[in-house]
DNA sequence: ATTTTTTTTTAGACAAGTCTAAAAATTGTT
DNA sequence: AACAATTTTTAGACTTGTCTAAAAAAAAAT
């Protein structure tokens, strides 16, 4: 009688984490592409085939999370929408959790973060968001949906948008790989470091640019794509 | 392929939640009773059908986390001791990070840690350890387990042990319900409050105490048989 | 020592979540 | 427009964890 499932006594509609998983990944699609997700761009999210795609699909529908026709694609109901975006929420504030308190890296807490998004209690995590100062991006410079939903849209532009003589503070990344993060960390690429773009090269559109108006850094286009900085 | 249980890449056993909650409830009986759990006295504990338990039984045999004969009740094996402790450390340390640093009181943390406790992550445990200052004790008064496993047993008596005059303090307590945990809260018997005994009722086994030298308090024997206390 | 009661196990079923292989629908190409 | 390629769905199967009902074993009572 539905024991396994992550809920054990609550009024509201029971989840199972696979099905929050999907979700997940339904809203990023939905975020990322702007438009409806299709079944293979989810398998590949989810690491699972087609087929078990669509049987979760069919499920998400019964429990009207998303709108799902037959070979269209599908999107979010609003309560799929909520229930996404509260996962959102949950994962950055145990990111900011993992690494203010615990002292995780940036590429480190994301894995653990995914498995404790799952715990339920909204009442946990608002406590927690207070007890973090209730911040409003995580360590990868993500903005933190508020109890509503609600989040800010950072000012910013990718690296490789910016122009000689730009100047601004680095906010975010858009890869979240392990790999790229500790690049970053490497080379000295980090969140709230100050960015001035000093060359631009045609050839490669690779970018030399100053950190904090001291070191200057080459930077290759790979990396400039997937920085974000909020121009000052 | 088990993509639903809680591990999803790593060399150690498998183990699913349930399969976690089945170890903890043996090692429990057999800690509490002093000997071999039988299958009533589990389905007892987990809620469920002694068919249920049967079933579950053979897993962990089968994954040599206990010692099973048939009609014989079970006992753990040294890994399936091993996991258990290991829960029953993570159970407490979150429970200490609930109270101390999110104001939860020692009657709400329980259900949450039960939760908590299922993270996958030796090293996340670990840190939240150090973060809260290695804690010896969880918010009842119960002793955490080191990470190899080891915990000093409190000396420790129950208040209707107790003799006129003897003190001591309150360490611990025997039953953990809310409903007990609150009623000691609105008296007043919490942790760490010093106790002396003034009166022992034959008629009704009640104790007449005093608590911090201050008030005194008349307790039934119903209360005092489920509290601990350190002598001085 | 039998019979009765209790405990435990077996047997058969179900839902969630996954898979592979094959069929159907859609999209792209000539 | 017809054929080919891709995408998606269906069909059938498997595991985990649960259940109920019935059978078997062990314990208790006469």
């Amino acid at each position: 009688m539905l024991k396994h499932l992550s809920f054990t006594s609550s009024n509201k509609k029971m989840i199972s984490q696979a099905e929050e998983n999907y979700l997940k990944a339904i809203y990023k699609i939905n975020e990322r592409e702007g438009k409806s997700a299709n079944t293979n761009a989810i398998s590949a999210a989810m690491n699972t085939t087609a087929a078990s795609v669509t049987d979760m699909l069919k499920r998400l529908a019964d429990k009207d999370f998303i709108h799902y026709e037959k070979y269209k694609g599908v999107t979010l109901t609003t309560e799929g929408s909520r229930t996404a975006t509260a996962l959102v929420r949950k994962h950055r504030i145990w990111e900011v959790f993992l690494c203010d308190k615990l002292g995780y890296s940036w590429d480190e807490c994301h894995d653990l973060a995914e498995q404790l998004e799952h715990i339920q209690s909204p009442d946990l995590i608002d406590r927690l968001d207070t007890f973090l100062g209730k911040p409003k991006f995580d360590p990868h410079g993500d903005p933190i949906p508020d109890r509503d939903g609600n989040y800010a849209k950072r000012q910013q532009v990718r690296l490789d948008e910016m122009l000689i003589g730009d100047r601004g503070v680095m906010v975010g990344v858009h890869e979240h790989s392990s790999a790229f993060l500790q690049h970053l960390d490497r080379v000295g690429l980090v969140l709230a470091v100050q960015v001035e773009v000093l060359e631009v090269f045609d050839f490669d559109k690779s970018v030399k640019i100053r950190l904090n108006g001291l070191q200057e850094l080459l930077i290759s286009n790979k990396v400039s794509e997937n920085v974000f900085i909020k121009i000052a």
